[in-house]
DNA sequence: AGAGATTTCGCACATAATCCGGTTTTTTAT
DNA sequence: ATAAAAAACCGGATTATGTGCGAAATCTCT
């Protein structure tokens, strides 16, 4: 029923690439692109929606234009590992605004979590007034980013297998 | 000429909340939810698009869907940190696929690199033939995702201030 | 080779984006 | 405070884009 990236054709992946970098270009464009007329590239775009591979359509803001262009990571041990102690947990940073991301990690410390804010007196401010008031946080450590080398929201879409009885 | 946030009054503020979330909301229906008319709203986003507030527009993928579900952040340390090589190691990591985002951190370390990738195999594969093999790496440490609590591309946009001689 | 299914295309229609002129509101200066 | 200037807003007209439908073309399978 919902079909596998194996299942997708050689357009239906340059379409996600393309959506990828640029969300909000014209259908009309995205097919002439692909080599195709409007209204089958439209089915090809609605389905992969329909089928989940398209989550949605974001805009992405310049960080430091709005007070967000300071980013850190922080490690974060738990006194307490007991799954509803972390179930406990993930709900509260999930409602923090600077939290862009929170992964829950093996191999040495239990999360890492990165924020953006504006700078050291917001990292200050969250540490204090946010994070640290959290119950069962027993340990964190700071790392600053001093340069953003790479960020990117794109991940690979593979080409297909040229399969011997292969779709079109 | 190029506006701070500063200068921004609530409706801005509002479009680009709303924008970071559902970027291909059409404008008439973002109108509305900002109480414009269509023309003023668009001109305002626009507005906000040439003074790089909004950056650019992109698709976010299921990254289950395109066997990209395994975050992986790697340390990295350099054998030679003159500037030099770290603007090598730049470039280098800026054009692996895998590598969605590349740090340069204060702190212990010199690299937090996240990648996605399929699996495990997806993981040793990228060690082993792409990571490992850009000069002047001295060490690396793996820390694997067990789940990922939160991810989010939005930044919070602070309300306006009521200033004094405010605007409007 | 031929029947059936899928995909494609082109045209018609609906919706949204864009342009233009005039009006109102806000700002600036006296 | 009042008047002039600037900026923002609105409504309707025009253009472009998204969407639905039937016909043609392509592919699959026996």
């Amino acid at each position: 029923m919902s079909r596998q990236l194996e299942d997708l054709d050689r357009i239906d992946r340059q379409i996600l690439r393309i959506l990828q970098r640029a969300g909000r270009l014209p259908n009309v464009e995205l097919a002439r692109r692909v080599n195709l007329s409007p209204t089958p590239c439209l089915e090809r775009v609605k389905r992969l929606e329909r089928e989940g591979f398209i989550r949605d359509y974001v805009a992405l803001l310049d960080p430091l234009k709005v007070h967000a262009g300071l980013v850190v990571y922080i490690q974060v041990t738990l006194t307490d590992t007991a799954t509803s102690a972390l179930e406990a947990f993930n709900e509260h940073v999930s409602s923090l605004e600077e939290v862009q991301e929170c992964h829950m990690v093996a191999g040495g410390f239990d999360y890492l979590i990165k924020i953006r804010i504006k700078d050291m007196l917001g990292y200050r401010r969250f540490l204090g007034e946010k994070l640290a008031s959290i119950p069962g946080v027993r340990e964190t450590h700071t790392y600053v980013v001093i340069q953003e080398v790479k960020t990117d929201t794109a991940v690979a879409v593979p080409d297909p297998e040229p399969k011997a009885k292969g779709k079109r």
